[in-house]
DNA sequence: CTGAAAGCGCTTACAG
DNA sequence: CTGAAAGCGCTTACAG
């Protein structure tokens, strides 16, 4: 790389100290600095294409306007919608998005959370993986700014945002029990991450309260970083029970995803012999064969949202903000046989 | 934020100078620094829990082992999975990604460059937009390293890594043509990025050398920002004609999707009524009721190929690297009807 | 109204 | 073998 130009440069070819450089293009002259002068910097900077050092602004001013974001993966849509909203966000305060993919494990994300620390973010949103929580309590300790999106710790206080897992997870098996479903199978992760627990428990409630018990046999937990095969077996052993089960609900869009790749290909139709719901949006839920019946996350707000909380926090201590979203719950074409 | 521990405090704790510390914790002290003030050393960062401060590094050493990626929009899943493919592979070699959407918008990639520059990025992957090629002038010309990734700019000699193009095109018309079909319409951008023209002249080069006319009414070439709208539109048109196309290529998966989400709910059935090609691979393509033929690009050796690249270059001046990776073609349903 | 000086937290050439 | 000193490129409290 070629050698920058710097302050000092601007300074020695004005005839002024660097200060009075700095002053002027960080426009904090009002008043104070001859106009004359402050054209010629302005001139000079121009000229020789001046190019602020943010590192060297940064090690002084103990900012870099820099935020850190880690996700599960960045490459899962849900995750990338979600990046890309804060990204605009983020912008518009003028602030750049750093990120890194957790892959759902705390030893990775341990690692993220020092690299971007020495980068020296501002504060992080995160989706922190199961078993990360020492590492929240870490950013606590040290007073470092941060949000959890999508996901929430029972056992801190902490920033945000999300929805209530248990209320959608319950809206969606309502809504199949409300058509006369009795046998719903769910395919989740194995995991105890609160939100994942939430949408079984959710789950759950929705069918006991039908008086129906839920058999052990309905319940498919594939690990968090399953491939496809988990899942295509997860299905196949639902669908094959003595009394195979008449609903999946997939507890992600990752789930889903997976699920409807393998179920287009089987012999059974949806809705006819199998009724399906899920978590999330996404382009293959809406371009199966029958559309699926699903919760959407409002995205835009959560993405929104989790910034501008995070913005705030770094600007000043404030206190906790605690989201909840609602969800929307979109009915298609995957639950529309009538079982009555 | 806490204050945080600095080289300072762990030399004050041992009685040392800061230079010495710097040593051990960069492990530069090989046979030099005693064994029992290495010791006390360590274990002061260790009990202090320092954390060395990359800014700080970073000025004086003029390397903040961070890439820049711009792309066109993190949230459409090719750019999301190269993210992906490109922060594993940063990874390996302990550099990190900062990121930026660039909406195919010149203006808007100059200020993420501008951005970026001055966050001190040690290189950049781009994929830059229509109108862009005097920032990477401006780039070259300040010894700035950088790889082009999906795209290439003939005006100028970079490293890049990417697809033939017109190649890939061709492959896919021809496909359809040896199936007997004569006339088919193109779905593109309104571009003149040098990969969107190589698809135009590969699909014209096709049909061309089939003896038949290419009509002008054929090709559709859209906004690069359009809305579902304009593609269905696109897609009217074309099935709309006096003689009606029988053969859709939509020139990215952007496009595919969009016109898929469409033509699902049309009358019109693929792959009897109309067949369709496209590039790129998506969920969408997947699960259309009739899955769709397509170009698949090598996204895991395009982004660990531009990420080495780009390494290399910031590491050392080297000769440009000018890469064309081998596409899969992969047929389907879309195009399975029997024309002859 | 203007600017010299100190200092942010590192690294490293150099002197002892 | 060890470490004082200079310096990376900024900002800003403070003195004049």
């Amino acid at each position: 790389m070629k050698k920058k130009v710097s302050l000092k440069d601007i300074a020695q070819k004005v005839g002024v100290s660097t200060a009075l450089v700095s002053y002027v293009l960080n426009n904090k002259n009002i008043g104070r600095i001859g106009k004359e002068v402050t054209e010629k910097i302005k001139d000079a900077a121009k000229e020789l294409n001046y190019r602020t050092n943010q590192i060297a602004r940064s090690l002084k001013t103990n900012r870099t306007f820099i935020i850190g974001l880690i996700v599960a993966d960045i490459s899962n849509t849900f995750w990338s919608s979600l990046a890309r909203i804060i990204e605009d966000e983020a912008e518009k305060y003028n602030y750049t998005v750093i990120f890194g993919s957790s892959d759902e494990n705390a030893e990775k994300s341990l690692k993220l959370t020092n690299i971007l620390l020495n980068h020296q973010v501002d504060g992080f949103i995160l989706a922190p993986a199961e078993d990360s929580l020492s590492q929240l309590i870490f950013l606590q300790e040290n007073e470092i700014p941060f949000v959890l999106i999508d996901r929430y710790f029972p056992e801190i206080k902490a920033n945000y945002v999300a929805i209530d897992n248990y209320k959608a997870a319950y809206t969606l098996v309502k809504h199949v029990i409300d058509k006369g479903y009795k046998r719903i199978g769910l395919i989740t992760f194995k995991s105890s991450l609160f939100h994942f627990q939430e949408r079984k428990r959710g789950y759950a409630a929705a069918i006991e309260e039908n008086n129906v018990t839920v058999m052990q046999t309905w319940i498919k937990e594939v690990g968090i970083n399953s491939s496809k095969e988990a899942v295509e077996k997860a299905i196949d052993e639902l669908t094959g029970l003595q009394e195979p089960v008449e609903v999946i609900l997939f507890a992600s869009n990752y789930l889903s995803i997976y699920g409807l790749k393998y179920i287009v290909n089987l012999p059974l139709k949806v809705p006819d012999d199998l009724a399906l719901i899920s978590f999330d949006e996404s382009d293959a839920a809406d371009l199966f064969y029958s559309p699926v019946t699903h919760i959407k996350q409002p995205l835009e707000q959560m993405g929104q949202l989790a910034t501008k909380i995070l913005l705030e926090h770094i600007e000043k201590r404030l206190p906790i903000s605690e989201v909840n979203l609602e969800p929307e719950f979109i009915i298609r074409k995957s639950t529309s046989a009538n079982k009555n």
